[in-house]
DNA sequence: CAGCGGCGATACCTCAGCAGTATTGATGAG
DNA sequence: CTCATCAATACTGCTGAGGTATCGCCGCTG
C-alpha cells in the first residue's frame, strides 16, 4: 500500500493528458496505452488524494475545481522534473565537452539588441559559447521552465515571467505596420480601435500550440517574414514594438499606436540559477 | 523498456537521499528499504541519463558536478510535486468546507505588522479565514514551495525569495539586544565587529534543520523567548530588526547596529498563484 | 421505442520491474 | 595479513501496471 504524499510523475502525466483531452480514449491514445489502465490510474489517484478531480458522465468529462488546480500545478511540477533531467544532462555535458549556454528568443524580435548583447558578452573575459534558440511566440518560457534553455529574452506583457528572475532591458511603445500608401498611413497616430476593424486589413491568425488555427477572416501565418510580405501586399497589418522599424522593408510603413501596451524587453533565467555564465550574460546585458 | 525523459519522483527521492547522506546504507535506511535495490535504482538512473552522478569508491561516495546540479534541481522538482498534491487537496477542501488560506511566518517576527495586516484583511469585503502557521527560521519558504502555505512573511536577506513573487512591506535597520546595564549599552551605536567577540555575551546557537547544534561557546536556544531570557540574564546577545523594540521587556536594551544589513519584510506567494484571497491579502498589505 | 454507437468502468489475466536475501569484491585500517 | 566496511552482483518472489474482453450507461436515430 503506497502511503500518502507519494505522487509519481507518471500519474501526473496521465492526469494532465486526460485533463487536456477531457476524453479517456484520446488521452490513452496520446499516452500510447489502452484506455482501461488509464481510467484505473486516474481513479486510484483520486482515491489516494481523497479528491474528485473529474466529473464523468458516459458522454463527457469535465474538471472539478480541484481538478483545475491540479492541472495547473501538475504542469508546473512536470516542467520542474523535466528541467531536472535536462539541466543535469547539460551539466554533465559541459564538464567533458566545451561548456555553453542556451539562450531562447522569439524569432525576429529584438535582433539588434540581441546582436549587441552577444557581441558584448563574447568580448567579456571568461565568456563561453552561447547557443541561440529561435522559437515561436510563447515558447521561450517553456524552454526555460523545462531546462532546455538557460536564459531567455522575453517581452512583457506578452510572456508570462511568473516563474523567473528577470532584469528589464528596454521599454518601448508600439507601432502599426501597414502597407505603404494605405489610408491609415497618413495619420500621425493611431489607436487600437482604429486597427480593430479595418475591413481590408484583417489581423493575421497565428497557429495555436497544437498547430491548429483560430477561425476568422485574417490570413494564416507562421512567421514574421510571411506576415511582412502579406502586409506589403496589402492583405494584413500588425502591431509591433517600436524597435522593429530598423528592419522594415520600404514597402511597409510604421505608425505609432498611442494606446497599445508598452513592451518591456527583459532577460529572464530560472530563479535558482547558479550558473556563472548566465550571471555574466545578465550583467553584460544590463551594461548595454 | 522505459524511454528517455521519464524520470519518476521515486527515483528523484532515492537520489536526493543518497546525495544527502553520501552513503547508500544510511540512505536506504532513511528510505525504509534495503541497500541493494537502492544501489540498483541509482545506477539505472545514471545509465538512463547517460550521466555519472556519483563517484563511488568502496570507502566513500561523492557527488560529481552533474550530481550537484541534479540534487539542487531534484529538490525543487520534488517540492513542486508535493505542492501539486497539497494545493489540490486544499482546493477540494475549500469547496466543501469553509475556504481559508494559510499564512506562514517566522515565530516572533513582525508581530504588530502581522496583527495590523490580519485585522485590515478581516475588515475587507469577501475576506476568508487566515490560518497563521508560526514556523522556525527558514521554514516558511519550504512551506510555500511545497504548497502547505499560500502566503508567507519573509525577511530579506535571510530568506531566499528566489522562487516567489514578492512585495516589499517595510525596510528597517537592526539593533543589538543587550542585557540592561551592560557596558555596551552606554554606546550610541555599535558595529557588527563590536559584537563579534564579546567574551561575556557569546552569540546563541540555533538548531540546524536536522535538529543538531553547531559547536561553539554560546548557549543553545530553540526560540526567541528563551533567548530573551538568556539575554536578560547576561548570557548572550542578539541582533534583531528595529521593530522588535516594541515588544522588549525592560531588563534588556536595544542599541542600533550601524553596519548590520537592512532587513526588508516582504509578503511572498507562489509565482503562479491565481488565488483571489491571496491577491486580496497582498493588496491589503500594500495599503498598510 | 428499439437498436446502435460511443465512452467510461469492471473483470480478469500477464508480465515487467521493484524490492528482498545472500553473497561477492574492493579497499582502507590496524 | 586480516578484518571491517560498504557498494555491487546474483538470484528470487511478488506487487502492481498494463493488456484484452466485456459490461453498463446514455444520447442519438430511424
Amino acid at each position: 500500500m503506497r502511503t500518502l504524499g507519494d505522487v509519481e510523475t507518471r500519474e501526473l502525466r496521465y492526469f494532465v493528458a486526460v485533463a487536456e483531452e477531457l476524453h479517456f480514449g484520446r488521452a490513452a491514445q496520446r499516452l500510447g496505452m489502452a484506455q482501461p489502465p488509464l481510467s484505473r490510474a486516474i481513479s486510484q489517484l483520486e482515491r489516494r488524494l481523497g479528491v474528485a478531480l473529474l466529473q464523468r458522465t458516459s458522454r463527457s468529462v469535465t474538471l472539478t475545481e480541484a481538478g483545475e488546480v491540479m492541472l495547473h500545478e501538475a504542469r508546473v511540477a512536470l516542467d520542474a522534473v523535466e528541467a531536472t533531467e535536462h539541466r543535469t544532462r547539460r551539466a554533465a555535458h559541459a564538464t567533458v565537452d566545451h561548456p555553453s549556454i542556451v539562450l531562447a528568443t522569439k524569432a525576429g524580435a529584438s535582433s539588434e539588441l540581441l546582436a549587441k548583447l552577444l557581441d558584448a558578452y563574447a568580448a567579456e573575459p571568461g565568456s563561453i559559447r552561447v547557443d541561440v534558440t529561435l522559437c515561436g511566440p510563447g515558447e521561450q518560457t517553456r524552454l526555460l521552465r523545462t531546462g532546455r534553455a538557460d536564459v531567455a529574452i522575453l517581452h512583457q506583457p506578452y510572456d508570462d515571467t511568473a516563474h523567473f528572475d528577470i532584469e528589464e532591458l528596454r521599454t518601448e511603445g508600439q507601432v502599426a505596420i501597414l502597407p505603404a500608401g494605405h489610408v491609415l498611413t497618413t495619420r500621425e497616430h493611431l489607436t487600437l480601435n482604429d486597427l480593430a476593424d479595418v475591413p481590408d486589413l484583417p489581423l493575421p491568425r497565428w497557429p495555436r500550440p497544437d498547430g491548429s488555427y483560430p477561425a476568422g477572416p485574417g490570413p494564416e501565418v507562421q512567421n514574421h517574414t510571411q506576415l511582412l510580405q502579406l502586409i506589403s501586399l496589402g492583405r494584413s497589418l500588425m502591431v509591433s514594438p517600436d524597435s522593429c522599424r530598423s528592419q522594415l522593408r520600404d514597402d511597409v510603413v510604421a505608425v505609432p499606436v498611442a494606446d497599445a501596451p508598452t513592451i518591456t524587453t527583459v532577460i529572464a533565467w530560472p530563479p535558482h540559477s547558479r550558473s556563472r555564465p548566465v550571471a555574466d550574460l545578465v550583467r553584460t546585458a544590463l551594461r548595454l
